[in-house]
DNA sequence: AATGAATGAGGTTTCATTCAT
DNA sequence: GATGAATGAAACCTCATTCAT
């Protein structure tokens, strides 16, 4: 039985991680996940300790899945800055497309003043190699003189970051105030365009 | 002991502002919000209905405040349309600056799926004066052949409304992650430039 | 403004035998008495002291209804038996028909085990004329040698007043079950008959 | 501490029949229900769902209760019409002795316009067995031309359900008014008589 | 390991009643 | 006499958590 166990201690994770990406911390519901996970709620408190131990391991996961997002530009001594950064918005735009619940905990973190992303350890740990890309990407332009000398990795990054997060984040609000399809084939493109064209303005001019 | 339901209701409607924003539908407690208006729970009751009722009044309440922004460039014949751009951003900057409600409101509505906004009449009724300038600054750069024939008003609305929204949107965990401090008078002015410049470059050459 | 002072409280009792005759004491708002009085809430406590007393006032001032039913049988020498059986039902049911918050009170009364019938001096205090003509008839009645010896009046009274009230206070589970119109003249017709055939044979043979 | 969903929701539902039997669906307490049925009051939303719905279950139960009643005097030959009538009276009086809840309930029910009854499919689904005896001795009797030809069934279900029920029905107000003991058995058997003779009366001769 | 019955604190809402004007 | 704002207790209901099996 030790499989298992192991796999309701999964099924809780997902289920879990649809209830609280849905709903937040403050409405998601025990029953809800136990039913969605297909056991009982006592398991939840036997594996995972409490709803809010839960909601920490959810953060602690859909943080780690960025982790997993490997970025091999540095090496490649071909590659010139343009291409480098639309290689990095295009793995950060498949990210976020291929994980809606990211998107969402992060935006229950944020309107959650990062209270719980903050407890715990591991996340500020480890450095997103998707943020080292880019910082070494910024070195690199600096050094070989491509690149503004006051240019700053961090406004990079924010702007990687937000500009890409937008996209998604205001996924019901804005569609619906501006008519706009953000599934569309065309509507991505000319958005990633636009973030490339920013980025590589504030790099070489900022 | 005031006896005056125009304040009262407004104590009200101002707590509710308040631990709405912070905690969302959910989290939020009529207790508290009572607490804080120092008044009666009944009086919540009697004056807005029902705890959604009264999250509904805070939502219209928080749009009204953006359709109050007046953004005058139109009419002014000398303004050239880099400093239309500025403007426009500076409006939009200093209004979410001043209403961090409205911020936090509006990403609450965006991980409700903006269930509630739908509900409204007047949400969609209006168009705010700051998306008209917008249009007509835009529509007026086609005519005059400066913008590109291809623009569109929504990519602009949308870089300029996101661009300016993760600036506080994201307040909580990116800083947290960048070292940056979003108050400083300074990045504020990089991160307006770098959203004027990436407009311009849009407009002008998208 | 003395007449007005009448006129509001007249109108809170009107409001309120309709409002009790439909809920019962329980399920009875003083909001809704006030409201459909015309009138302030106050007002109710000013002049009734409170829920229950007005529930009091209301039982009262429906059971004097029944007090003001006159049955004037004894006095006329040339009445037979059988006619007068008739007249004390018609004048029942048709106080019944003309009363249906009166119906409606008592049921309430007995479900509630007549407590608040048994507070009221004024209600246990007079007997009402109509069960007095039937008491003075089978008095009568028996001294003639034409009803039984063992005629028992209040066997009369009880099978006059569940007679006819049954056919009142069964009006929505009733007719629902057997498909019968009770509204329909030939309906009361047949009832007032069955009821008179009834009492008439329990007193000539009983 | 007994663990038993079963007795818990079987102890719930007797402490709901008391509770509503007694005070109706608005001045029942959900409190006093939990209290009385030895639980938490969690259970009974967990069993029952709502206030509402347990009251619903109370009135299928109830009237399931009728349902029970078994009349077979159809299939004895040798029984005469006399005593086929005293038999029903006496299976109703004894069925409404054994079930004052039953009595109640549908009181409430009358003055609640049968709302929760309508609701019910079950309830009107099928035919209680003691007025099918009723039907079926009247047809019989129609045939054999004891009967009158214009006898009507539904008015002989009338006069037994309101003839007994009335007895029970008006258990508070009227012994208070008229002196007499409903639980003496003098009075029970004269009660059967008048009943009696009144719907042998109607079936010979109505 | 797993179940589901049970709990109790706390949530939203209602309502008879009072009070300042 | 009349108003309507305000109160507080108590109503119905929910939900994270525990416990016996």
């Amino acid at each position: 039985m030790e499989r298992n166990s192991k796999l309701t201690k999964q099924n809780i994770l997902n289920a879990a991680i649809k209830e609280f990406s849905d709903k937040g911390l403050a409405g998601a519901r025990i029953d809800t996940i136990a039913a969605d996970a297909g056991c009982n709620k006592g398991m939840i408190y036997q594996y995972y300790g409490s709803k809010e131990a839960l909601y920490e391991c959810v953060i602690k996961y859909e943080y780690e899945s960025l982790l997993q997002v490997e970025v091999d530009i540095v090496n490649d001594k071909n590659m010139n800055y343009m291409d480098m950064i639309s290689i990095i918005i295009d793995k950060y735009f498949d990210f976020l497309f291929a994980h809606p619940d990211f998107v969402k905990i992060i935006m229950w973190e944020n309107l959650n003043e990062a209270r719980t992303m903050k407890n715990i350890a591991t996340v500020s740990g480890y450095k997103a190699p998707i943020i080292e890309a880019v910082e070494s990407m910024v070195r690199k332009g600096r050094d070989d003189g491509v690149f503004g000398e006051n240019v700053r990795t961090r406004h990079v990054v924010f702007a990687l970051i937000t500009g890409a997060f937008s996209y998604f984040s205001n996924r019901y609000t804005l569609p619906h105030l501006l008519g706009m399809d953000l599934d569309d084939e065309k509507i991505v493109k000319t958005q990633k365009k636009i973030l490339h064209d920013s980025i590589s303005g504030y790099l070489t001019k900022g």
